[in-house]
DNA sequence: GCAAATTAGTTTCAAATGTAACTATTATGC
DNA sequence: GCATAATAGTTACATTTGAAACTAATTTGC
């Protein structure tokens, strides 16, 4: 057997890198309030959407938080179960229901929130206050660029 | 009902928005070699590593790619099945066996490998080469630190 | 104004994944 | 040297996820 012409090296391959660092970062996160909260990433995440912009309708909860519509169904149909999320029907188009945290899925959210930034800010220690500025702007470009050859190729 | 007394902007919420890159990056990358060659995500990463530092047992290609063993596995029996890759029992140790690309599978590998560079220096376009360089050390950092975190949490 | 196409959201079925239990083999401790 | 523990890897079961089909309501085109 003859070796590999030209190898990839995934340890120094960004979408590797990309891959894994985000991963862990998620499940670093995750850890922090799944086992007070009993909340799968994605439930925070429409949770998340609902703190800052209620009322929302599932679709405009999609694209906030990037992530197709039967994700978002399967998500709230849990959240509505424990009484952490309403619907209200639209009455102008009765396909759509606006949604909203509940009294109790609020004070769940403002539990969780600070939580969460703190391990941002925890995580922000590992750089200078000007490099979190060029992480933050590298990774808009990049994503910005990631999503244009999605669309050309 | 009351607002939120803190609310958290996923938009700038760091490990949403690497979350988001990853999988923006992952799933671009993925739809260029899945459909010619019908790899996985997992799948393709084991013959990355083995087209690397074959010969591996299945342990240390998990570490290499930083996937459990049940995955491993799993990657390990499709690709079997499909002949890309081969098994030796280890004759000093009967319960590990030791896995390298099958000559197709070195085939299939080398013809992956431009594919996999050529999307990456894609992405890099987006940024300046001392930018590169910038990314890829934050990235470092942030993922030493975060294994930190995790470790004292 | 009505048939055809769109849109919002849910359900269904198959595939992927995680956890735990299991088999087989090797290492350890007494 | 034999029982116990540890290790490599697989299998089984339950849960999650994704793609496609589906329901219900609204919009569009003629």
């Amino acid at each position: 057997m003859q070796n590999a012409l030209q190898a990839l090296d995934l340890e120094k391959f960004l979408p590797y890198r990309l891959s894994v660092l985000a991963q862990l970062v998620s499940e670093s996160l995750h850890d922090l309030y799944a086992g007070p909260f009993g909340l799968t990433v994605t439930q925070w995440r429409v949770m998340a959407a609902l703190g800052r912009f209620a009322p929302l309708t599932a679709s405009e909860v999609g694209q906030r938080i990037v992530m197709d519509k039967v994700a978002v169904s399967r998500a709230v149909s849990g959240l509505m179960k424990r009484g952490l999320v309403e619907r209200a029907a639209d009455p102008s188009d009765r396909r759509r229901a606006s949604l909203r945290l509940s009294g109790k899925g609020l004070t769940m959210h403002d539990r969780i929130v600070p939580i969460a930034l703190k391990y941002q800010a925890d995580l922000y220690e590992a750089l200078a206050p000007a490099e979190r500025e060029t992480l933050n702007g590298l990774c808009d470009r990049l994503f910005a660029h990631a999503k244009l050859l999605r669309k050309t190729a």
